[in-house]
DNA sequence: GACAGCCTTGCACACGTGTGCAACTATAGC
DNA sequence: GCTATAGTTGCACACGTGTGCAAGGCTGTC
């Protein structure tokens, strides 16, 4: 029950309520020892009586802590950031902190912008989901203590990361296509600006010339995990003179474009063609037919992040942590043998 | 590029770098009249020299913009939530604002606790999601003029609201059965402590009334817009002695679980059953089949959600306003004429 | 009973920014 | 050349909270 005059009750109301000084309220709510019972529950009875809520800007000014933490994400658009959101958020939730949710619409510059001005009295610690120009803030942010986590990203000497075992999922899924029976598979790649773009076109590769199959550079085609890159992708295969029986996508969504370009030009999948996904979204499991694809525990890979900050929120001075998550193949109904 | 002393560029160093005193720069970082033109193109460059990134918990308190406005909403789980937090995300990078999304996971207690740890001094002001408990800060905010609007709720003397047409929503839904020849239509509810919820079910009773369709009260099931209410909406409707021929399902999310729950009783929609939800979801356009829904213009929603608070955060006198938004009938595949 | 030591509390300053007021400078008008 | 005025800038305080330091009170020990 706030006070009628309009303006937001502080410490010192709460003080002056309890006879006791502005300080003693303050180690009060930061649960401080050396207070005497008998004026703990003045103070206390004081707080509840005139509704205090902390002023978070003036508790961050004067140093303490704030119970926020900080994400930038590309956008809300996709599945995959939802995913990786609802992760970080429970954790915290857990814990009793709070979110604090950016989106950078894609555009780099944001990136940066609201990593600075997160990191400076907003938020404890800060989480970048997908980084993009991350090396123009890790290191000051490094230099500064300021504790942060980049998701979907290796990490460096400065900066932790979270990230899935990108390669190893895109060599599982090449594996289970090759034991099919496929020779010639081609691959639309993510953006390969990113660590998970590269390392599953390296797996791809990699499984490429270990299992022995077909290796024709044309039968890779650079996409940046979009819908439309799917499509556009699908339709570069499709012209090839020698078409593939299979095509790896490196990520849900530019499969299921795919899937659609491919319906269009009247092939079935999987009877005339495969095709496997990558990161097992939601709408994997409902596409048309449903998607085989490469799970990567976007959940998880929030929780983990938030854990790994958390931890250096308490210890500004651990070490970084880079930590890879296993991914798991699951088969659904767009892949089967070959023809013939 | 911020100095290499591990604590970040504040506006003293600026000011020392620029041979001016802090408020001269202050002034010019808030565009104030009255700075010689060689004096700003000094600081400027001092500015960008050093890197300066605002301190905003420090603005805040000293009573400045903070350029940050906050979102309270239940969860990020279900697609309604995701479409109207798109809205408001556009709209505020529209005005070069930043968001600041807060989940209560649907716990009542923590809408309140955001409410007011978010509006002393951590946002410019306040957009609360499907609110359901405020009546308990409404007045204090307003009484601190303090800016704030409430979507999917109908406002109040203290407080803006934003919301959809919800009654005449309802009424065109019940209207195009009935045109359909359907004389038996149930209704599930959304939750009836949300004026939604509460003003759907007023719509569909004031069709039965005026369209005189058969007014029987075990054909309203009450549910809470969730797809289990959906489900369990439907077995209560199907164990009916004399059954409806087609059902209005107050939010699409539940319509998706009745319709789950009518395929698993064996009934085929619409030749068996009609349904119509509430919403239109994107998933509503992919359902098997694809649902007749009533739509709700939510991101729309959202982004008047943002004219109205900044109007408020620019005026805080503002009267409050309350606005409806209407709705449209999409007819898919989920509706037909009843058997015979 | 005196002294040491701990418990408890208040004072005063710090955090970074915005702003009213006063002071100073430059310009123009006479 | 003097004064009035507008333009420009700095000083000092405010915002709400956390904390080091010191002072006071109490307890226990010899």
């Amino acid at each position: 029950m706030p006070d009628a005059s309009g303006t937001p009750v502080t410490i010192v109301d709460v003080a002056r309520r309890a006879g006791v000084s502005h300080s003693t309220v303050s180690r009060v709510l930061n649960g401080r020892p050396h207070i005497k019972p008998e004026t703990r529950r003045r103070v206390e009875a004081a707080l509840s009586e005139l509704g205090y809520v902390a002023n978070l800007s003036a508790r961050s000014l004067a140093g303490g802590r704030l119970g926020l933490v900080g994400l930038v994400v590309l956008d809300l658009e996709g599945s995959y950031s939802h995913q990786v959101v609802r992760g970080v958020d429970q954790a915290l939730a857990e814990v009793g902190l709070e979110l604090m949710l950016c989106t950078t619409h894609r555009r780099e510059q944001r990136e940066h912008d609201y990593v600075a001005r997160l990191s400076v009295g907003m938020c404890d610690g800060l989480i970048v989901l997908v980084p993009k120009s991350e090396q123009r803030y890790a290191k000051e942010l490094a230099e500064r203590r300021y504790p942060f986590v980049l998701v979907d990203h290796k990490g460096s000497a400065e900066a932790s990361g979270v990230i899935a075992r990108n390669e190893a999922g895109a060599i599982d899924a090449m594996t289970h296509l090759a034991e099919l029976g496929h020779q010639r598979i081609g691959h639309i790649t993510g953006s390969l600006e990113t660590s998970a773009g590269a390392d599953r076109l390296a797996g791809y590769r990699r499984a490429v010339a270990d299992l022995g199959l077909d290796d024709d550079p044309s039968l890779v085609y650079e996409g940046d995990f979009s819908m439309e890159s799917g499509e556009a992708g699908a339709r570069h295969l499709m012209r090839l003179g020698q078409r593939p029986t299979a095509i790896f996508v490196g990520a849900d969504a530019a499969a299921i474009g795919a899937a659609g370009e491919l319906w269009r030009a009247g092939l079935s999948i999987p009877s005339d063609i495969s095709l496997v996904g990558f990161d097992d979204l939601p709408e994997a499991e409902y596409a048309q037919p449903p998607l085989t694809t490469v799970r990567q525990p976007m959940a998880d890979m929030g929780r983990e992040a938030v854990k790994l900050l958390l931890a250096r929120i308490d210890d500004p001075t651990l070490a970084v942590t880079h930590l890879e998550l296993p991914t798991t193949l699951i088969v659904r109904s767009s892949t089967a043998p070959p023809r013939g």
